[in-house]
DNA sequence: TTGTAAGCGTTATCAA
DNA sequence: TTGATAACGCTTACAA
């Protein structure tokens, strides 16, 4: 099976030379003439020569790998931050572990023992949601850069979504599209996701004179059924509501449908703002969601970017960096049909 | 920043032994005297003592790394699949590469070039689709597995889905339900996983006898709108259809959506079926759908079980290895509602 | 029972 | 311009 892999002994004997000069030439260090360097490229090729980077990473202290810890990969989460990861990560022939906790402590100790036995160059630790956790038991030394859920100990480096600014960010659109009464259906109140996307519609309601339609955030819960459910309570409390906006695209899907049902039309007498841009939910929607996106992708960048410069030894403070959020503009907020 | 971290030697040092003493009294190797094997663990533990994993890969030949290249990690498919990878691999402290092509073939060289530097130990290669693809271009005696994309090497070992099971399954469960008229609507005929699916309903419909409602298999996109779409159609060819078997829940979605718009119950007047039993999508649905699940996860257990095999020298045949897959019931095709 | 030393595959230093 | 040689941190014969 497992058929010998040449080494720099292999390529030295086979151009002529030493092993040194074999380093130097494949690595363009140092002086040497131009004809050794090629014909030791050739060995090299010829033979099929891949530099073991254990043995580089031994003989340097860089092992040229990042590690990515996740408490859930499923879905929507995980996925677009990887995409960002990857992005900044990629031009630097960085490789990525990638650990999922599947949220046990147990899992996450773990893993992060077997990433100090790796010598990996850094870690990302992302978390589903915005809270606060301990930090990583690993190796100390090891730059450490926390995603969504951030640190206890605030000398650590964390970055985040918006969420606040997402709740404005629909909130504006609904006013600019003619909304004055706009309810909100989301998530649970215990998170502090939720929480953070009603405080930014509510700051955006207050300055222009506006309550909330049905005079209460209605939390619940993350699923197409709370908005269904959430949707009527709602226009019961508030039957004249020309706007709701959703913590998530889950939930707005489910409050589509009590609209559909109730022959109300969106956006023509209610207009729909969801919350992840989570591609087949609202697109698949009918009429397609206008949605926040909470830019996950740039999260990641982010993340990894700033990872980089603390593994290249430039200093990166401690704290929160939140990235901006945008909207995502589709039919479930157009204008209002002409006659409406 | 970077501190140093300790090493055999210090540990040797602390413990008042030689290095090789704290190796063998590390890996329980050897003969040794018990209260210096205690000494020596001790000594570890209070430096915080993690054997540097390159140093043993280098000198053992194993790294205890695999790595999964995929095409896309976007949405259902990918996440089930390494929950199954990890599943089986967790065990043996193997560390997971993840390596995303994004579909394009200078990524995935660049990959596999990666990793045989890397010295994984092995690699799974997974496929979005059932197609034939090239073998991966990675150093000769490096163990693969390919998933749902095989190999056109013939003596490469592929696991993958059980597409005609999973329409079989479909089908005899609506048939077991009582319905007779079942319709498809599935995604496009160019892949070969509906047109799987689309055969396996055939089937089990040919041996009872009957045909599909509308005369025809509806090839089309793999969407919500499509779904709607093609259940207009459908309906319109064969009004008396009491079931339709849809090669997506994405599809599913729509169609129900349709049925509904037209006041038609789901079951009382027509049973729908989706596959991939992708959770928010199918269980967000009103009524929940009844879907095909293609066992990604098992899967995903099978390919890393038997890379673990390869890896560990025993032999694997070639060929493609079918996971069956099975049905998770929902509301979708309940019994028919009393009266109906 | 324990210590010494070679070797894994690189890179880097220093001589030649 | 090139070649020896010593690290890097570990495991493992073999010697003590």
């Amino acid at each position: 099976m497992s058929q010998r892999v040449p080494t720099v002994r292999d390529v030295a004997a086979r151009a002529g030379v030493s092993v040194g000069t074999v380093s130097k030439a494949l690595n363009n260090r140092g002086q040497l003439r131009e004809e050794t360097r090629a014909r030791v490229v050739a060995a090299a090729r010829e033979l099929g020569f891949r530099p073991n980077s254990l043995a580089q990473g031994l003989q340097s202290g860089r092992t040229y790998t990042v590690a990515v810890i996740t408490t859930d990969r499923f879905g929507r989460f995980g996925n677009p931050l990887m995409l960002g990861v990857e992005d900044a990560l990629g031009a630097d022939r960085v490789s990525v572990f990638l650990c999922d906790t599947r949220d046990d402590p147990i899992r996450e100790h773990h893993h992060a023992e077997t990433l100090d036995e790796r010598r990996v160059d850094g870690i990302i630790v992302a978390g589903r949601r915005k809270q606060t956790r301990a930090p990583l038991a690993v190796a100390s030394g090891v730059p450490v850069v926390y995603v969504i859920a951030q640190s206890s100990d605030p000398s650590d480096f964390c970055v985040t979504t918006d969420d606040v600014g997402g709740g404005v960010l629909a909130a504006r659109h609904l006013l600019a599209s003619g909304r004055t009464r706009i309810g909100h259906i989301t998530g649970p109140e215990r998170f502090a996701d939720p929480r953070e996307r009603a405080a930014g519609l509510s700051s955006v309601l207050d300055s222009a004179g506006l309550d909330l339609a049905g005079g209460q955030v209605f939390y619940g819960e993350w699923s197409e059924d709370w908005g269904r459910r959430a949707a009527e309570m709602l226009l019961h409390a508030a039957p004249d509501t020309d706007a709701i906006f959703c913590g998530s695209d889950q939930i707005a899907r489910g409050v589509v449908e009590t609209l559909r049902d109730r022959r109300l039309r969106v956006p023509g007498d209610i207009a729909v703002v969801g919350f992840d841009n989570w591609e087949p939910m609202a697109a698949g929607c009918r009429p397609p969601l206008t949605t926040v996106d909470p830019n996950l992708r740039e999260v990641g960048r982010v993340a990894a970017t700033r990872l980089l410069d603390m593994i290249a030894g430039r200093p990166v403070e401690g704290g929160v960096e939140t990235v901006p959020a945008w909207l995502m503009l589709r039919e479930s907020t157009g204008v209002r049909e002409a006659g409406a």
